[in-house]
DNA sequence: ATTGATTTGTCCGTATGTATC
DNA sequence: AGATACATACGGACAAATCAA
């Protein structure tokens, strides 16, 4: 007989059902990053499912953040980080590596128009705090290019001190999953040191220069040039760079 | 008795080593998407761990897109798209909905500062095949309009048209699930609807009208105007903007 | 069109590891 | 140290989907 007209039924796989549910189960208690979840036997009884099928809902939802699990704790709800998606674009770099670098040049692409547009807005929106903490992190820099250290933590916070001011989270978040993904690509390939360190560090006080003057423009062209180094260090050029 | 130097056991949880191992086969066998992985069975003998363990590690790798289950048929390599980036942006911004739209109106001004930058890049890459293109999909806009129809479909070609010649594959598939998250969560709330689309059409006119003089600025402007207005809709103003 | 083989989906029971009190 | 409440892991069994003979 063919299925008649009886119910729309949503979805066949027990699993992906519990996952909407334990979702939704989120959003209408209105639940917050951190707060306890039901257990996976209450879950269970609630749901009128398997151990199984529970448990294959939450890893799917842990891999994305979206729930945190806590051996021998609890699970709760999870705080939808961007790990998930610096998970994916690793696999998606490491992944075509073999035949070309065409993935991570995408994303140092992505990276430069993002942080470019940043500038402009940053420019106006840095205050004296700010621009001598990042005068700090440049002298930082200086001396481990001097010493021949490299300098990635440096580099890192220097990235997040730039855009905090602008109250927007996501852009750090997102920020630092490229620069993840880019070290953690360019650590499996050979150019994981850079090659000219002092070149670096002078690329970074030109763009604090540029600031401290209010000349959001010069801002962008240093950052362009920034990333015309990373870029060169792929083994390609970057394209559809005017 | 203590555990003693035998071997540095790296992860003592088994599904995440199993999800670690799958990613290693597959990055060491330079398997690409849409290859066949070993079943559950042989995973199972290959790597000395039951059935559950395995499953649970697919369905986390599953969650990202970098691998693909398929009901009877098998296991392959996923695309490692960006699903898993919309899935957790949506969740992100439904979380924190109760309280305020920061997290939607994040979104709004990354795209806002994506676009605006790809529109001086675009601007050199467009060529008469694309812009007589984008044409026609605003003609479809003014007709859906004038209909009272709304144009969500057409609207996304629209941006994903713009920004295919830059071959930056990264590109469209980040502002679609930028598109995705938002209206999605906007659904759920109330501005879902346009309440202004004769203006929404006149923005995408501008742009085009822009990119076909080659004025990068004016192009820049009106996109930045086309995002002044959905921030609007948004029930708040954006930050940061000079 | 039916059967059979393969593979993933789900359930059950049991034992073990882990964190808290 | 002991008890409790969790998550973790294992094994076996059957259901459902897909494909090929």
């Amino acid at each position: 007989m063919a299925r008649m007209a009886e119910e729309p039924i949503r979805e066949r796989r027990v699993s992906g059902q519990v996952r909407r549910e334990v979702v939704e189960l989120i959003l209408e208690r209105g639940l917050r990053p951190g707060a306890p979840l039901p257990t996976e036997a209450e879950l269970m009884v609630a749901l009128g499912v398997s151990r199984n099928s529970v448990r294959e809902a939450l890893k799917a939802l842990q891999a994305l953040d979206i729930v945190e699990i806590r051996h021998g704790h609890g699970t709760y709800v999870g705080q939808a980080s961007l790990t998930p998606l610096a998970d994916g674009l690793t696999f998606r770099a490491l992944v075509r590596l073999r035949d070309d670098t065409r993935a991570l040049v995408e994303i140092l692409e992505l990276r430069e128009v993002l942080e470019e547009g940043l500038m402009r807005r940053v420019a106006g929106a840095l205050g004296e705090a700010e621009l001598s903490r990042l005068e700090l992190l440049v002298r930082g820099m200086e001396e481990a290019a001097a010493a021949g250290r490299a300098f990635p933590d440096l580099d890192r916070e220097f990235h997040e001190t730039l855009y905090r001011p602008l109250g927007n989270e996501l852009v750090p978040q997102l920020l630092g999953a490229f620069w993840h993904v880019f070290h953690r690509v360019a650590g499996v390939r050979g150019w994981a040191n850079d090659p000219a360190p002092e070149l670096t560090v002078a690329r970074h006080r030109d763009i604090v220069a540029a600031l401290r003057a209010k000349d959001a423009g010069r801002a962008q062209r240093a950052m362009a040039d920034h990333f015309r180094g990373i870029g060169a260090r792929a083994g390609q050029g970057m394209r559809g760079v005017g």
